[in-house]
DNA sequence: CCCAAAAATTTACGCGCGTAAAAATATTAT
DNA sequence: ATAATATTTTTACGCGCGTAAATTTTTGGG
């Protein structure tokens, strides 16, 4: 950094020795300007630490550079995961992304779409909040948008839908179990937040039925997004009403299966496939703290970096003019076996 | 929404029938414009949906309304609470906040401090990284852009700092802990990322010294913020050593007494404060995830409510033009007694 | 060395809004 | 009602950059 402070292209043009127009055309795409132009705009950008100003680049531009990353619920491991997937991604193709979180409220997911359509960026990947969303809103917000939805699909809006193939999901871990004990009870939410939780229903349901298994759902009560209390006090409640008709219960997510874990041990219920263990407890998302719970969690995870990978190339494409018609890919997950069950 | 789309504020003002500039006004500040002038325009706006253009409005603004929240770590729902809630106070203030996540790399941490400069915000909210952190980035941008420190001290920077009461947390509890049952060990990684791991240790060791205690603190290997995995490894090596002196041990942070508690599971040692148990463990922080360890984890939680708020306020009080010489402001935090000591 | 193609330069305009200054109008106090 | 004040309107310019068109320069191949 030499020389006295830079304070706008035109400047920067003179002191590096380009024209403005070139340099603009540099910073809008450094690979269109031959190389040995590349290298001196390069080296005057080190001398005089230049960044153009990024207000007046997008106020002309149709198309900024920008990706809003919107998350229906932040501090949840899982998504702030799976966003930090994403925003490095986009870093990665050369967008600037920014990170939104609906934190589980429907008007707030409004109020960031508002604010997203403000920001006029290049494309959105939108993980909405599901069955709370306003749905009219979204859907008018991906007319105006090119917009990826990812994990929980909302009709058939947007560009396409890339997620983790919830049947496939449940179908698997439910074999697992069924294969190796007894088959399992199944434990949700009434009215989950996520139409994920209906697929693995019915998946859960369907699995059991191959096998020739009565299906058992035990569905407890609870809103909004504390799963794990959720998942504590319905577990709480099941057990001392013997609701479980197995020794082993599958739970829709791992957030309700860390609360059940919870209410096992506040009841003195040993969990796990040892032989003093009475109940057996599954979960679904492959959560960071599925590791660490006691005993470790046996889940089905998510291929995160599949998922993101798959997402943003998709959004990348779009962006870059390539149409396609809507499409729902939808990824398998693998099995981590852990104590738990 | 009636009629047709308005392109800019030009038309805008047309169709409300109030000038330009009022419009303009208005916009910089609703409360500037009279009130009768203030419900015309809100009542076009309503009808007419618009929204200016956020690149033109701030190109030639002095200073924007944005608010810049950077975190080490996102995915750690510690700092996703804090910084959602610091989140909803800018909102509440009429600011724009964007959220940023160093995502545990000093790197990382400079290029957001960078795309942060670009966006000329009114103000940032900055968590360092600690240890791992440029300091002389952070003190370069600190004199650039009204900068709040939070949650982890850096020196004498930016506008001032708030956080948590690093020894009375440590002290607090270890009074605790040593009023009821064996004295504590300390616990926790060798090379911490964050300063705050620092003032804990030598805070426990006063308050093992007021009491008359020998203190012990085992300090475990490992980098990075994989707390987790830290904690599990370390103590699964100081259990089959047989490291801890006492049968209680408090972590430097409730991530680390995570990992503990799973080590602790992995080799059957029981915890808790009941007869049967063999090991007490507590933490610090009151981690979200804390209540649902198993034993649920007796900690000392951050005042998450009174950090964001007295943060944010000392942030907006500098943007509006207050000057308070650099303050650091330290806030207590409560013992949540729970099941694990 | 010449020529066609590629790249850079010159010139010029416009984007949508902030903002300043002077004039006109509306509101409030006297 | 009148003066004093607060608000709005009119007018006008500029911010920093995108971008188009015409021109000039550079490049690479034969």
């Amino acid at each position: 950094m030499t020389g006295q402070k830079i304070r706008n292209m035109e400047e920067f043009a003179r002191v590096s020795g380009i024209s403005r127009p070139t340099v603009s055309k540099y910073f809008n795409d450094p690979t269109s300007v031959r190389a040995s132009t590349r290298s001196r705009i390069e080296a005057a950008i080190e001398q005089h630490d230049y960044r153009p100003n990024i207000y007046a680049m997008n106020q002309n531009r149709k198309l900024t550079k920008n990706v809003g990353i919107v998350v229906p619920l932040l501090s949840d491991p899982y998504f702030a995961e799976i966003a930090r997937n994403l925003e490095q991604r986009c870093l990665a193709d050369g967008y600037r992304p920014t990170l939104f979180s609906s934190h589980g409220d429907a008007a707030l997911e409004v109020e960031v779409l508002d604010t997203l359509r403000a920001m006029k960026p290049a494309g959105v990947l939108l993980a909405p909040l599901g069955r709370a969303s306003d749905y009219r809103a979204l859907e008018a917000f991906c007319k105006d948008v090119p917009t990826l939805i990812f994990d929980s699909s909302v009709q058939e809006i947007g560009l396409g839908f890339v997620g983790s193939d919830n049947f496939q999901f449940t179908s698997h871990i439910t074999d697992y179990l069924c294969r190796t004990g007894e088959p399992p009870c199944f434990f949700e939410m009434k009215t989950p937040a996520n139409p994920n939780a209906h697929r693995r229903r019915q998946s859960y349901v369907a699995a059991m039925e191959r096998f020739g298994f009565e299906p058992d759902v035990i569905s407890v009560d609870g809103e909004g997004w504390g799963f794990e209390e959720i998942g504590r006090l319905g577990g709480y409640e099941a057990i001392k009403q013997n609701r479980f008709s197995t020794n082993t219960v599958l739970c829709s997510n791992d957030r309700l299966a860390i609360g059940l874990l919870t209410a096992c041990y506040e009841q003195g219920v040993k969990v796990g496939r040892g032989k003093d263990c009475s109940i057996r407890v599954a979960g679904q998302d492959g959560h960071p703290h599925s590791r660490y719970t006691c005993p470790p969690l046996t889940t089905i995870s998510h291929n995160y970096d599949a998922v993101s990978q798959t997402a943003a190339d998709a959004l990348f494409a779009a962006i870059e003019g390539q149409v396609t018609p809507w499409k729902s890919t939808r990824l398998e997950g693998s099995l981590i076996l852990r104590d738990s069950a």
